[in-house]
DNA sequence: TCTCCTCGAGATCT
DNA sequence: CTCGAGGAGA
C-alpha cells in the first residue's frame, strides 16, 4: 500500500568501498501484496567483509509452492523466526546509516522501506548503488543482465542460489568484478562515473560525436554540411546515423539553426504528441527555406542513397589536415593539425574554402 | 540554447 | 524501476 510515494536515498552510480550488501526473499514480486522470508546482508569495509547478518521472517501462511521451490524455505524452517517487526528491527540496527548496494536493489529497499515504516516508523533513506545498472552500462551488448547472467558472465561460484546470504556474496563478488572492469575500461573510477552520470549519459549530443577519419570526399553531398534528425529511425540508431554524417566530413547537430543544411526525417507516428503532423524541428526548416536559407529536408531513404553513393566516382580527397585547417583563419595558430580535427572546425574550414576563389588548399 | 517535463518501451526482483 | 525520445517554455 504505498499511496505516498517512498522518501528513498539518492540512487548512486558509484563504488564505495564501504557499504552493506543486501538481498531478501520473499513470498512473491510485489511490495504491495507479498511478505518478507528472509533478509540477508554483509558489511563490508575497505572492499572485505567484516560482518554479516541472517534473518528469518515468520510466516503465519502457506509460503507458496513456487517460491519454496526458487528459494528452498519452507513453513517449517521459519518456525520460532523472529516476527517482522523483530527480524526488520534486527536488521535496521545492522544496517544502521550505511550505503546500500545489491541487485535490483530496489526491489529490496521497497520491501524493506515498508517494513521500516509500518513496524518502526522509520524511512530508509540511506543511499544505494544497484550492480544491475552498472552491469547495464558496462556490458550494454549483453543480451541480459538478471543476476544469473552475471554470475556466468564472471564465472562466479555459489553454493544455494535464491537464498539471501548467498545472493549477497554473489553480488558482492559481481560489484568487485565490475569495479575491476570499469577501471579497466575508463582508467578511473571518477572516469567512468562522470561519464554515465545523469545527462551526458541521457542526452545525445551531437557536438561530442567525432570521427576517426583523416581524409574526406569533399564533393560529397554530406561533407561540411550541418546535419540534423527529427524523428525515429527506422534502420538505423540515431547515434550511428550521426556518427555516419561525420565520417563523411558533415557536421551532426542537436536542432535546426540558420547553419542547418540538411534536415533527415525519421518516423514520428509513435509519437502521440505529433499524430501525423510536423515536428517543431520540421516547422522550423520549412520556415527557413522560406526564407532562402540552404536547407534542404530528406527521408530517411535518401540519407541512405547519400551513404551509399559514398566511395562511388570521383574522389577529391584531403591529403592532411593541416591543408584545411591552416587556412583556417581562426585555427591557423594550431600547430596541430590533428587538434583540429573536430566537427566544428572542420565546419568553420569549410566556410571559409567557399569564400575562397576554387580549392587551392585541396588536392 | 538550455533545462525540465511527459510518454512509451523494456527489464528485473521472488 | 531506467532510459531514450521529442516537446514546451524561459
Amino acid at each position: 500500500m504505498s499511496m505516498i510515494k517512498r522518501e528513498k536515498g539518492k540512487n548512486m552510480i558509484s563504488f564505495p568501498n564501504e557499504y552493506v550488501m543486501i538481498d531478501i526473499e520473499t513470498t512473491g514480486l510485489s511490495s504491495e501484496w507479498d511478505d518478507i522470508l528472509e533478509i540477508g546482508a554483509l558489511k563490508v569495509k575497505n572492499n572485505e567483509i567484516i560482518d554479516s547478518f541472517q534473518s528469518f521472517v515468520a510466516c503465519d501462511y502457506e509460503i507458496p509452492e513456487e517460491i519454496t521451490a526458487l528459494t528452498g524455505i519452507t513453513n517449517e524452517m521459519l518456525v520460532g523466526a523472529p516476527d517482522p517487526a523483530e527480524a526488520i528491527k534486527n536488521f535496521s540496527a545492522f544496517l544502521g546509516d550505511s550505503i546500500i548496494i545489491g541487485y535490483n536493489v530496489n526491489f529490496d529497499i521497497n520491501f524493506l522501506y515498508d517494513y521500516s515504516e509500518k513496524y518502526l516508523g522509520i524511512k530508509i533513506r540511506n543511499d544505494y548503488v544497484d550492480c544491475m545498472r552498472i552491469a547495464r552500462k558496462l556490458f550494454p551488448d549483453e543480451p541480459h543482465h538478471r543476476l544469473k547472467d552475471m554470475i556466468k558472465l564472471f564465472n562466479i561460484s555459489i553454493n544455494s542460489s535464491h537464498r539471501a546470504i548467498a545472493d549477497c556474496e554473489a553480488t558482492k563478488q559481481i560489484y568487485d568484478k565490475l569495479y575491476q572492469f570499469a577501471i579497466d575500461t575508463y582508467g578511473n573510477i571518477e572516469e567512468f562515473c562522470n561519464v554515465f552520470s545523469r545527462k551526458k549519459y541521457y542526452e545525445l549530443n551531437a557536438g561530442e560525436i567525432k570521427t576517426n577519419k583523416t581524409e574526406f570526399d569533399i564533393s560529397h553531398p554530406l561533407f561540411g554540411k550541418v546535419c540534423v534528425f527529427t524523428g525515429k529511425l527506422e534502420k538505423m540508431e540515431r547515434r550511428n546515423a550521426m556518427q555516419i554524417v561525420a565520417d563523411f566530413g558533415g557536421i551532426p547537430d542537436n536542432n535546426v539553426t540558420r547553419r542547418t543544411n540538411y534536415l533527415i526525417l525519421g518516423n514520428n507516428d509513435y509519437c502521440t504528441t505529433i499524430k501525423g503532423g510536423k515536428s517543431t524541428k520540421q516547422k522550423k526548416a520549412e520556415e527557413l527555406i522560406s526564407k532562402g536559407s540552404d536547407l534542404i529536408i530528406i527521408t530517411e531513404n535518401d540519407f541512405y542513397d547519400l551513404i551509399i553513393s559514398y566511395g562511388e566516382g570521383e574522389e577529391l580527397k584531403l591529403k592532411t589536415n593541416s591543408d584545411v585547417f591552416g587556412c583556417c583563419s581562426k585555427y591557423k595558430e594550431c600547430s596541430d593539425a590533428k587538434k583540429c580535427l573536430r566537427t566544428d572546425d572542420r565546419a568553420n574550414a569549410c566556410l571559409y574554402r567557399k569564400n575562397l576563389e576554387n580549392g587551392k588548399i585541396f588536392y
